[in-house]
DNA sequence: GGCGTGACAGCAAGCGCTTTCTATCCAACA
DNA sequence: TGTTGGATAGAAAGCGCTTGCTGTCACGCC
């Protein structure tokens, strides 16, 4: 039924260790031969069978890609840089490698099962986007499992979340804590003194690293927070909209908000103007990651840059090995502060 | 060095044929052995040989959804959407099964490169989201590849995509010339007699029924359309935006636009207003898909929602046999128009 | 003329699992 | 007590491929 490797071996008059060896081309094989043996593939339509070729060699082509949300471009545009330098088909890269993205939902018990999902197939390589979960239990689990996967021969390369030790992951981390001071030290410096905070889900790590770099700038400048200005919520607009409505209850004399995200900036955005107030004249608003939406905002969005794509390519070429690791396995990427126009001074 | 179903065997004191048969849980196995060997897994750290196994069941786990952009949330709820029904983890499904999905990046060949791809993994299912290219070699190529994966047994769901005739293949598809005509004729009830089209990437379908539901409109209400008012672009708010320029610099006096998308609606409004028109009391502008961020634009897109996530869902479920195929293998779904703030009725 | 040598090609042993068929055991039944 | 059959467990034959090792052959060199 199904066309197998003796079935072209047969029709080319040559032993199927030869075709392997064609098809795999690592062996020396006669021009002639290879080309009978290219014809008989090309007429019996064959395909070769992953599975098996996988279990001989003990290697797979498959290369995973962990996000939290492939929805939200954020995640979007580091996968999409990854699979390309992972050489997916067409991509840079020589050999046919399937670089498969797996939505983890930010569950930390999909992560898991998506990390034995691919350590099953022997994944070549596996590459984890964006913040990690900081629940103990799970995070140990998590870098046991990572552990397993360098041990056995997968290559693991951590992009946009913090060194996992002793994992053997290679890790390019964001510099969250560096962007988020140098954001809110942009609204100060402006003149803002009672900055609101809409902060990501408590338990993620790029949720604590903005917050903390949030207030230490805040600290640097001898502003003392009020609990009343930070509230938590998810990674999206509507968090965003919602908990701008939250803060504006609690403090109406807010002169300026820090968002977690882009998304959340956006929706406080629109939960400002629904309050009737003007931005940047009434109330400054700010994002982060500038995703490509950020410009397009009325007023556009000042925000940290993250280079997303350039990120992500080079996690790709390491997974490949086609890039050093950096020393130490560990790299810190810096974000950029765009000023624009959703921020001002205040009032009065 | 790896742990093997023999060991576990060893372990629990049982043949290697217990062992599996505990695991694939589909044969009667006594309750204290089964306890055993679970017991043996888990103190060996056992995982599975995903190609071992998929080569002796001749069957895999291996889902495929083939995406256009990754980094494009239209792709993105649907991938998400279609990942949760086909029981990626956590999914709603029972069994573990590795949901991928692959960038095609809008490439014919890389769409039929990771066909191939997935073929060769013998993948359970493949489920093919958003518009097909119409450039007759490579349709023709996808269709036979299609016909080759339902004959191994692969289940092929088209979600957003029209009909595969004798591909085996099922196909949900967006009834986007209906929607492009209500649209329009939306447009026309306000009393617009001037409008522009920015039309997508020349060779799509999706691209093509949009259009034609467009142009349908317009000669349903006689109105004779100018050459001039149709442009092509990519999918994108850049594209949008040029074009929009592009469409101004042709003829001033247009009072609305049409956009292929919503991404591209935004860049024809950023463009409008840079070019010192008011959206809508100089020009109207629309969209199409409803992406989560129309709705924030301001003013918030006219647009036309396609029902995204749920017909993820549903192809979804088809393609793991948990929902019976719609009739002849074809359903079309309608999108919904929504009337917002970017459209209003033209000057004077 | 014998033989080392290079260049290919083939043999055959697995890779780790699934599954059919067979063996075993014990309870129940006649 | 002999027999039948249900419930489990095991033996073993692959699944389709890769690869180390073993030929085989033609050349050219001493």
């Amino acid at each position: 039924m199904t066309v197998t490797l003796a079935d072209v071996a047969a029709r080319a008059q040559v032993s199927p260790a030869t075709v392997s060896r064609v098809l795999n081309g690592n062996y020396p094989v006669a021009a002639s031969t290879r080309e009978r043996v290219l014809r008989a593939v090309d007429e019996l339509d064959y395909v070769l069978n992953g599975p098996a070729s996988a279990l001989a060699a003990a290697t797979s082509d498959l290369v995973g890609i962990l996000v939290n949300d492939i929805a939200d471009p954020f995640f979007g545009i580091m996968a999409s840089a990854i699979q390309t330098e992972i050489g997916g088909p067409g991509g840079r890269a020589g050999g046919e490698r399937l670089a498969v993205v797996c939505n983890t939902g930010g569950s930390p018990e999909r992560e898991l099962t998506y990390l034995t999902l691919l350590q099953r197939q022997r994944a070549a390589a596996v590459v984890l986007t964006g913040g990690a979960v900081e629940d103990e239990p799970h995070a140990a689990a998590v870098a046991a499992k990572l552990r397993k996967l360098s041990e056995a021969g997968t290559k693991v390369v951590l992009c946009g979340r913090p060194p996992a030790p002793d994992t053997g992951a290679i890790a390019l981390t964001f510099e969250n804590r560096g962007g988020g001071k140098e954001l809110t030290e942009h609204l100060i410096g402006l003149g803002h003194r009672r900055l609101g905070y809409i902060a990501g889900p408590e338990e993620r790590t790029t949720t604590r690293h903005r917050l903390e770099g949030h207030r230490a700038a805040l600290a640097a400048h001898g502003i003392e927070e009020d609990p009343r200005w930070t509230v938590h919520g998810r990674y999206d607009r509507r968090s965003g909209y919602e908990a701008t409505l939250e803060l504006l209850r609690r403090d109406p004399t807010l002169t300026a908000v820090v968002a977690a995200n882009d998304s959340v900036a956006l929706g406080a955005c629109a939960a400002m103007r629904e309050s009737g107030l003007r931005i940047p004249e009434d109330v400054s608003v700010a994002g982060f990651d500038d995703l490509p939406f950020s410009i397009d905002a009325v007023p556009a969005l000042t925000t940290v840059r993250l280079p997303l794509a350039e990120a992500g390519a080079r996690a790709g070429r390491i997974a490949m090995g086609r890039e050093e690791a950096p020393p130490g396995g560990i790299a810190t990427i810096r974000g950029e502060l765009m000023v624009r126009g959703s921020t001002g001074a205040p009032r009065g």
